[in-house]
DNA sequence: AAACACGCAACAGAAGATGTTACGTTATTT
DNA sequence: AAATAACGTAACATCTTCTGTTGCGTGTTT
């Protein structure tokens, strides 16, 4: 797993759990099934938890499954669940006395900004019904 | 400088070149503005000379300078010439043997080719006059 | 010849993400 | 009730990537 791994790697798991959604699945078989480590689906999966798209259950029969219908999952909800923001920067206090350098900085924001927006409406026409396997 | 620096920075440069194209600027002026190094600027900056996007001049009266028109630069041009790839995985061979594995990932780069898409040509919509100074 | 600017390589440091181990909590099974 | 299996979380190591920095070579102007 290298760059965008946790998008990646939660676009993988739902796209699985789309195809068969009654199915209960532990992080141990996620993380097989992606080579990575039970601790960093828990990780991943739990954001996506926070945020309503997945219901998890512990102990002896628990694991991870959709929580709503999965027409209804966009792949928006999955980037903004976990808080990617790929190309706006977060807050980056511009302190600057030059009042021309400050409305310049603010303009860079606002375009990133827009462009942030526009992939976000992009991600939400887009189901993880597109996503799943056979 | 935190995330999309290289991005935010090169943004912040253009801009500021956009509101007086004829101006020459050097690599170490640059970094004041941006708080920055001059040789992080040259590294920037560099990719976007080999994107045919800026011209520098060695030697005592040289500097950077736009290489054509303000109103002919989008952002696509300087996002594409940073080789970003925000969203989309750059190769990540994924040797699986379980051929439902496989397709699974390969729409999972689909989708993420298409998002990368959309969004360069929203950020072709837009040219760094839309960035400049007053 | 001196001053100045880019080009580039090499290395140090910081920051962030992932991998790993360990332990507590919870629910099921025996 | 005890054992088992799963999530939840903390702590730490490791890895990767980017930035910051120094140094030197090359080219251009004065």
């Amino acid at each position: 797993m290298k760059r965008n791994s946790r998008l990646s790697l939660a676009l993988h798991t739902l796209g699985h759990m789309a195809s068969d959604p009654t199915q209960k699945r532990t992080s141990t078989d996620i993380a097989d099934h992606s080579s990575t480590n039970p601790v960093v689906v828990r990780r991943v999966l739990g954001r996506l938890k926070d945020a309503g798209l997945l219901t998890s259950e512990k102990g002896h029969a628990g694991g991870w499954q959709l929580a709503r219908s999965p027409d209804t999952i966009s792949l928006a909800d999955i980037y903004l669940a976990l808080d990617e923001s790929l190309i706006a920067s977060s807050d980056e206090t511009h302190t600057s006395n030059c009042s021309v350098e400050h409305e310049l900085h603010r303009r860079v924001k606002a375009v990133l900004a827009d462009a942030e927006q526009a992939l976000i409406r992009q991600l939400s026409e887009t189901s993880i019904l597109d996503v799943r396997g056979p």
